[in-house]
DNA sequence: GGCCACCGACATGTATACAATGTTCGTGCA
DNA sequence: TGCACGAACATTGTATACATGTCGGTGGCC
């Protein structure tokens, strides 16, 4: 127990303060955990093991299960009855219904985006999206297509409709999965002057017009990816064999 | 209770392979509560004790914690830290939010459940909402405001998008809630002859009419509910003394 | 030589014990 | 008599121990 208490202050060494309240540290695993998930430094697939996680954070295994858990609500990990917890790897018809979900509710929120944006929002989502351009072009994906994610999801907070945002969150989240899988490497489906395009619409008060062109936007990054169903072990003897 | 449990047990001991499988006895909880709130037999602000749960359902405090943060992921159950679980109490944000958001989503998918309906699920449809009509005529509120969220949520289903039924399903029970807390008792906001109306509409395949007539009955609804924000216990001494 | 069955290791599922914390009620003092 | 402090209680948070199920290897049998 020492020793592990020990572990834990080395790794909270550089955050001493109150490092003991045990929320604050699950949401801090948790959020670590999806981040490398979405920045695909856990690939779809990848087994989570509860005693490994409950190691590398220096937490029992019990808080390991609540925070696998709450992932496993958000679609982000998969959890199969005593095989336990590995990354989602979404199928091609997922991927079509989580795209669909995007077009409806992104581009029905553009307009109450385009009434309620503050200068102090306009300023934010040009840093966002030129941090993303910067990644870009430096060649890190993974910190593009999270820097992509976010500038989603931080569009659709300022709608003020808390519910719809954190749909979206999700649904940006699922997305990069989905990129992780049927994503072409080297190629983000994003065009990168895309976001900068939009936010000149929104700060021209132009729902209709934003609205439309996340509409394209995210149809281009749909049809960039490689919806191909690579068959995966156990259904292909089963769909070889059905006749 | 817990004798009737190990009653269950000593049946399954004859045939110890899956029936033993703990996952269909937590889904089958989940739903007894989560119906419970949904159905206003636990109204708004009721505690949860893991304890008593526990206790009733014959299981340890373990599983009923897992359900619980299943509920409150699912915003059913508001998890207080060290103070346990409860009912949530919508705001009159969360309830706005909620139809706003039921509104861009549950009218966006009305022409394509139109395009794809079938005779099965008109038929499905329709003894819903008969039986909605009936459970309405014979003063069982709670029974109808249950097949009311069920009928839109089944709606929503027929879309062929799982991830946006499933936000369906999320913002009906929701809207439950919203009722139980802002509704007027003995008027449900939905008029009794209006999912039959929808109905007609998609069996004619008409998704357009279908969108406004959704559109309508949403707001009505909406409009329906008396948003008093009753001051609750602590935030009211706040409100008063913040100036 | 190949296939099946058994067995050990490992990982998860569940329960319980213990620790920490919030709440409430009682008592003492002003 | 009213308020403040404190202790007992109740409830949740966490860890660990045990049971159960699955997977991989090895040996025997056909």
């Amino acid at each position: 127990m020492n020793q592990r208490q020990t572990i834990t202050d080395g790794d909270n060494s550089g955050r001493p303060g109150k490092s003991g309240d045990g929320a604050e540290r699950h949401e801090e695993i948790h959020r670590s955990i999806s981040d490398a998930i979405i920045e695909h430094r856990l690939r779809p697939g990848a087994r989570l093991r509860e005693d490994a996680l409950a190691e590398v954070f220096g937490i029992s295994r019990t808080g390991i299960r609540k925070i696998l858990q709450r992932l496993a609500l958000e679609q982000l990990v998969t959890l199969t009855p005593r095989r336990g917890a590995s990354v989602t790897r979404p199928t091609a018809e997922e991927a079509k219904d989580v795209f669909d979900a995007r077009q409806m509710v992104e581009c029905g929120l553009m307009p109450e985006v385009a009434r309620r944006i503050t200068d102090d929002d306009l300023r934010e989502l040009l840093e966002m999206a030129r941090r993303e351009r910067q990644a870009l072009k430096s060649g890190e994906q993974s910190m593009a297509i999270r820097l992509s994610a976010d500038f989603h999801a931080r569009l659709a907070r300022i709608s003020g409709n808390a519910t719809l945002a954190d749909f979206v969150d999700r649904l940006c989240s699922r997305s990069s999965l989905i990129l992780a899988v049927y994503g072409n490497p080297g190629h983000l489906g994003c065009e990168s002057h895309d976001h900068d395009d939009l936010i000149g619409y929104l700060e021209a008060g132009n729902g209709e017009r934003a609205q439309a062109f996340m509409g394209r936007h995210l149809k281009a990054i749909e049809a960039s990816l490689s919806i191909v169903e690579e068959e995966a072990e156990a259904p292909d003897l089963h769909r070889i064999f059905s006749d």
